[in-house]
DNA sequence: TGATGCATCCAAAGCGCTTTGAAAAAGAGT
DNA sequence: ACTCTTTTTCAAAGCGCTTTGGATGCATCA
């Protein structure tokens, strides 16, 4: 059933029909009421390609898959991230496009769903430090918006991310305050911003306490469970070990939680734990008491608001720059406690 | 740059140019390469709207995100699955559309996906035991193949599945061997068709050797850790509690890890523990020595394979229907020992 | 009564591509 | 030199929609 076939069942040109169901006032309400319920009966749908050739707009948003490259990995929050966004997209109307790329051609790949067409404007997901995929974008005019920031980005542009310095600060502050010294931190990958600015702030709260930065207590890496385990188990064996971990993400928390337990130690007691939380759907952070201590911030709320400042965006593409920026909160749960007494 | 103003500056016609870079055979080998050169040069893309329109391909595959209602969770296998879909895609040049739907509605997003033209073919993701959208697709002529199996529907169909039914069979024969008695299992939710399955090879196993099904060990709800702890905790709490314990997911076997340190117990010595792990990327079983004794099956590559059976559906709508049954492997950790004797 | 305005409706152009049917150009054969 | 193929190129139609720039009818006003 296509727009010809409704306008000739109906008796009217296309011409009308389609004003009738897109709202515009030009005809009158009996005959919209008529086409609506004739283009309801016969399950019309406008086909979406000719629309969009004719009005220049896709209503589709694009996401490139941060798939990192050196082992495949899909980011765990991705999942949540997007089932935020896509929520607000239904709402809009819009749809949603992945493309899979090759770290390499990542760039291209934005290129190519904005010339051919395919999409209104894009996420930016997983930003580093040094992120070329800004000025791209921006040149090419793309509606675009940044989940997180890139510190070495030069012009303004849209953003939205936690405040994961401050968050960081205040974690490592928190430990300090518990009489912990030895606190290490088991971060992401070193060139993604968020994990550079985590990092800021923990060194900030160290250097507030006089504490020295020690090296061997600092860890950067893709944040999965293993990863966790494995360096937790590495500075465990320290001469003088962390009493206190500050986890970039719950799932590499997990695995340090796995290795304490693979060390006779116990959370909380002997070393304390403290998580960046996502809120990820399948790895809640404990029901009304929370396991870990943790840093919290919805990643999926970060996600419904980044497609509502995209589409904003996008119908005002000359409005200036937005950003955001979310605060995370400290929850206390039972993985800290006081610095245990040196023996 | 669109395909006029190119053969405008080529001073050859659309026609030609249009053949020329979709490898038609009527265009000479010297034109071709003059226009491929000149499309390079201008960084030509053919607009994917107008060229959907006039094919009749769009060239794009929908998935529906499967946010299971109640507590609005993204399936924890959705990225891997969905990172793996799109590289196949990306390899055949297809692009991948989302729609987020609520539950209730689910349906009409298939139905508005195809019938907008927005999509050659869609993916059905976690298909329940009794699954309605099946036959819905069926009769709308959509190409569809769907991950995994519904017990319940009627006529033939494309699918992709692990057969969970011979994999849990072997898991809880695999305990039984050692001397297990009391095997509980954790299963996800009993309308998942998956979840059905898994449960009849471990009813299978236990009958086969004469155990009488024990309701207290058998649960069922969405895979999450919080789920898999509460569960084993309340279960060690049991009159006659289970020395051994399947997990559907890798996710909720932490959680039940979680419960029996909780409990002073040790996984492989004083309880037994059996997870399905779908290799998710950030959250490996263990390096080279598995954490968990498990069955293994990669989600990754089921979407792989998925995207690649339905692009051959697509290309072939008529052909017979294609299924592929993909063995889970068993590998045995350290979480799965003897039968510890009753005191 | 004719001019004016307003509410409805419409024919046709255009979005950027593919593809049909035909024409022009180039070789081949005699 | 002329016809007959074969190769190469093209003009134009069509995909399904929106939108421009009229038409048409009808009530209103002088």
């Amino acid at each position: 059933m296509n727009l010809k076939q409704l306008s000739e069942i109906l008796g009217l040109s296309q011409t009308t029909v389609s004003r009738a169901l897109n709202g515009y006032p030009e005809v009158s309400e009996g005959t919209r009421i008529r086409v609506q319920a004739a283009a309801d009966k016969h399950g019309y749908r406008p086909n979406s390609r000719a629309k969009g050739l004719a009005t220049g707009r896709s209503m589709v948003i694009g996401h490139v898959i941060p798939s990192s490259s050196q082992h495949e990995m899909v980011n765990p929050i991705f999942g949540d991230f997007v089932a935020g966004a896509a929520r607000t997209y239904a709402e809009y109307n819009y749809d949603m496009m992945f493309t899979h790329a090759p770290d390499t051609s990542i760039e291209d790949s934005y290129r190519s769903l904005f010339n051919r067409g395919v999409v209104d404007g894009v996420v930016l997901q997983g930003p580093k430090v040094d992120e070329p995929r800004i000025s791209v974008l921006s040149r090419m005019g793309v509606p675009f918006i940044v989940h997180g920031r890139s510190t070495c980005a030069k012009g303004a542009y849209d953003w939205i991310d936690v405040n994961n310095q401050r968050s960081f600060e205040r974690a490592t502050r928190f430990l300090i305050d518990l009489g912990h010294r030895r606190i290490a931190l088991i971060n992401g990958l070193e060139d993604m911003d968020f994990a550079q600015r985590r990092r800021s702030g923990y060194v900030a709260a160290l250097e507030e306490a006089g504490i020295a930065l020690d090296p061997c207590l600092l860890r950067s890496a893709e944040m999965t469970e293993i990863y966790g385990h494995q360096t937790a188990c590495e500075m465990l064996k320290l001469d003088d070990p962390p009493t206190a971990i500050l986890a970039s993400s719950i799932i590499s928390a997990v695995g340090v939680r796995r290795a304490l337990e693979d060390n006779g130690l116990k959370m909380g007691r002997d070393v304390s734990v403290i998580a960046h939380d996502d809120e990820l759907s399948y790895m809640r952070n404990g029901m009304d008491v929370p396991i870990f201590t943790a840093t919290r911030s919805s990643v999926r709320h970060a996600g419904e608001l980044a497609a509502e400042m995209l589409i904003e965006r996008i119908n005002a593409p000359n409005d200036p720059p937005k950003t955001c920026l979310l605060e995370a909160e400290l929850v206390v749960g039972s993985s800290t406690g006081p610095a245990p007494q040196r023996a």
